[in-house]
RNA sequence: UGGGGUGUCGCCAAGUGGUAAGGCAGCGGGUUUUGAUCCCGCCAUACGGAGGUUCGAAUCCUUCCACCCCAG
């Protein structure tokens, strides 16, 4: 009865034992929780593990004595993040499957359908806080910094946020792994899910095949000498070692070979070893029109960037174009940063947005001589 | 077939009489809600083939085979 005034949260499951414990937490808080599975990918080929984890999301709705709502994003799935990343896997560049779903899927789709449901507010099990800004409400950092999961959020909509709640953002890992167990939640020692959410752990190239054409090529060093072929330029990705089988090579030195830049022109694969990997670190990158999650910035100011998730966050210069664009300049060299990944910003511990890379100017002697 | 050289794990490569380094690749695992990176583990009873010498050979001898270079 006090129960039914209270304010109606709709949380994500996803068959986890961190949304298991969003939910967990906002329940004991007083909330009216109910929670909401989400299907994003229908073909059930061995590697996804969708049909478990719908049991164990609704076997956690059980144990918590919340209501288990499911719905199917799998065409707007489809459409919206798989269709993307094809796009820019065949541009020859890496794409970020997680930040568009984050934007488009969950904190678009879902958080819509969480208000259809009734719900005031919509909560996941990222390791994030939302905190009031003086600007409205902004994303933080994680306490635990080694979960921290800003990275993925940073694309999402600023007005989203205020709708918001991140339950797990103060905790760490282990402890909400603890609360799982003495609520007695049977996910509590449910490994961590890896991977991009459809396509799991399968062998990465192989899965690209199946839905991008391409032609091998040869893979060459700096000057020119073959060292091997590759099976198409969009399965290799800058800073890129495994996958290449070069073996040990006359008068080369004993180290491991790195993809160092791709050459459409000419369908090459350009690597460089160990020794010489300053050849792959950038200076400077300059992105796309940056989302915003604080009150937008123009000109020049001082911040942390990070160009993967759980990179330390590193010291940069930023400038703002007009057309909403960022120059990013970095105090230390960035190895592999590479276009199609995602530059995001940070200030005090404040996730204040960021965009895909688009040209990255390499420090030095970037320049290699192709085969004339 | 005149001379010289080389044949050791998929590749590069140590080891010249004492019972097979190392690296790369590959595979497996760890880390990780992208792609990568990184870390750990595994990986030649065998040294081109066949004989021989020796207590004992990848290492010495003989021979055969293959490849390379210089001459031609």
């Amino acid at each position: 009865m006090a129960v039914s005034r209270s304010i109606r949260v709709i949380v994500g499951l996803s068959g986890g034992v961190d949304s298991a414990v969003a939910a967990l937490l906002l329940r004991d808080a007083g909330f009216d929780v109910q929670g909401l599975y989400m299907t994003n990918w229908d073909a059930d080929d061995g590697y996804c593990t969708g049909a478990q984890d719908y049991q164990d999301a609704r076997a956690v709705a059980h144990e918590l004595g919340i209501v288990l709502h499911r719905v199917n994003f799998a065409r707007e799935y489809r459409a919206q993040v798989f269709e993307y990343l094809l796009r820019e896997y065949r541009a020859g560049r890496t794409p970020n499957p997680d930040v568009l779903c984050n934007r488009h899927i969950k904190f678009g789709l879902c958080l819509r359908y969480a208000r259809r449901l009734g719900g005031a507010l919509f909560a996941t099990g990222h390791y994030a806080r939302r905190l009031d800004a003086a600007d409205g409400s902004g994303l933080y950092q994680a306490r635990d910094a080694a979960k921290d999961q800003t990275y993925f959020l940073h694309a999402i909509a600023r007005d989203c946020l205020d709708k918001v709640l991140f339950p797990l953002g103060e905790l760490e890992k282990a402890q909400v792994r603890e609360r799982a167990g003495s609520a007695g939640l049977a996910v509590h020692d449910k490994p961590d899910s890896t991977g991009i959410c459809f396509i799991g752990e399968r062998p990465f190239a192989a899965f690209l095949s199946r839905f991008i054409e391409s032609q091998p090529g040869p893979i060459e060093n700096r000057d020119g000498r073959v060292l091997g072929r590759h099976r198409g330029l969009p399965f290799y990705t800058l800073g890129q070692r495994a996958g290449l089988a070069i073996g040990g090579e006359r008068g080369c030195a004993q180290e491991p070979w790195y993809v160092a830049l791709k050459d459409p022109a000419r369908n090459a694969l350009i690597v460089v070893q160990r020794h010489e990997q300053q050849i792959l670190e950038a200076i400077s990158v300059r992105t796309a029109p940056l989302n915003w999650l604080s009150a937008a910035r123009c000109g020049a100011f001082a911040a942390h960037v990070r160009l993967r998730h759980r990179q330390a966050l590193q010291v940069a210069s930023i400038q703002v174009d007009g057309d909403g664009a960022a120059h990013i300049e970095f105090e230390h060299a960035q190895r592999a940063a590479t276009p199609g990944q995602f530059a995001v910003i940070y200030e005090q511990g404040r996730c204040l947005g960021g965009g895909a890379i688009e040209h990255v100017r390499l420090t030095g002697e970037a320049r290699y001589n192709p085969a004339a």
